[in-house]
DNA sequence: GGCAGTTTGTGAAAAGGTTCACCAGCGTAG
DNA sequence: CTACGCTGGTGAACCTTTTCACAAACTGCC
């Protein structure tokens, strides 16, 4: 199999969330042309994004929506569970633990770590916070499969140096900051601060902003 | 001045990043090479970026870090302060109400609205949160440049609909969902299920993993 | 001044990603 | 059965982004 590029991925995920909305609407075929629209790329992108892991559609009709989908759940990981580890219970920390909409795509926050005394042993949703330090011996059984980042910016290269000593392999990172691992270990960046700087950069230079063919996204 | 790809200004914001940390280390000058290594990308990556906006270094010697560091902050559109406005008081609203690290980069949280009534009239930090209905009187005097749509993925369309007829000119979305919004308002959209999605690819076809030539980042 | 050692800025080449265009199948209507 | 209107899969063309490679420019030293 080729190598599949990042931005195929990512769209495979709206592909997804996509397919989910258009099986709850009681569709059972779904055109790749359709499914272009509603994501505000190409048709020829879906297919060709499609055809990197086989071909699923028919001829003459289109995809069938509940297979496509659980096509790409099977090429996206998602008919598993993943045990995640949330390290850093500040704001953004916690949040992330109390949302729900993880869990619902297959993603359960089963621990947070923190190093603050005053935060351990607080109670969050079903889970108690517990110190950083205990994260080597929690994770000793292979209990985590992800560890998400949400300290500040200084703890966040030794919060993932942890991680990934403790045999988590795969990070997401909220720290405003490049973060190195070593190649085995997956690493994903959300930066909002480069976000926000984005707008501003394409706010101020109205004159000549960063044009796009397709439609908004 | 040629287009400027989105690459290159999220790259100019780590460069930012960078410089301010080297500067506070007390260095006078930087090279190219350096600043890539710290970021995790090619030198000459870096001197391309930089060359899209004017020739900032002298050969032989390198980039001066308060210069450069200036020079992208106005190419940033960060000279000034932003007047943020976030929807949705959930967990994810609120940790970005709450969270300092975004006034120090000059924008502002100046207003927070949400629709349950029982949310209405809270008190975070030095903000009051108020009815959506009150978005669009609020908003007009043109007191907010950005909106940051915090909501649950029902709403989010909707409310990108009032934001800019509110008059916003630039929307972070953090609702797992495309949004489509007009031509001259600019949109950035951060999707964490798909940053989960991605993680769980990388992980499960480890065979054929998406390889990186630069060190990770 | 001249030479050695760096480092930038940039055209050209390479790599990577997206769109085009068309053939092969499919269902339907007549 | 045949013709027609659609639609997927896919190689080729096109476009964008990244990397390479080198001339020009600078400092420091003798």
């Amino acid at each position: 199999m080729a190598r599949i590029s990042e931005s195929t991925v990512r769209r495979l995920s709206h592909y997804y969330r996509v397919l989910e909305e258009v099986e709850a609407e009681g569709r059972r075929l779904i055109s790749s042309h359709r499914l272009a629209e509603r994501e505000g790329v190409t048709s020829a992108q879906v297919r060709k994004d499609l055809s990197c892991f086989g071909s699923f559609g028919r001829r003459g009709l289109g995809y069938n929506v509940a297979h496509l989908r659980q096509e790409i759940r099977t090429i996206l990981g998602l008919d598993r569970r993943w045990r995640v580890a949330v390290v850093g219970a500040g704001n953004l920390g916690t949040a992330l633990m109390l949302y729900r909409g993880f869990g619902q795509q297959g993603f359960d926050v089963v621990a947070a770590f923190d190093r603050d005394p005053a935060r351990v042993g607080e109670r969050l949703g079903d889970l108690t916070v517990r110190d950083i330090a205990e994260l080597q011996s929690a994770a000793k059984d292979g209990s985590f499969d992800l560890g998400v980042i949400a300290t500040p910016l200084r703890a966040a290269q030794e919060v993932a140096d942890a991680l990934v000593a403790a045999g988590v392999r795969g990070i997401l990172n909220l720290a405003p900051r490049k973060l190195f691992v070593p190649p085995h270990v997956a690493l994903r960046t959300v930066d909002m601060t480069v976000e926000f700087e984005s707008l501003s950069f394409a706010l101020t230079n109205v004159s000549a902003p960063a044009r796009r063919r397709r439609p908004r996204a």
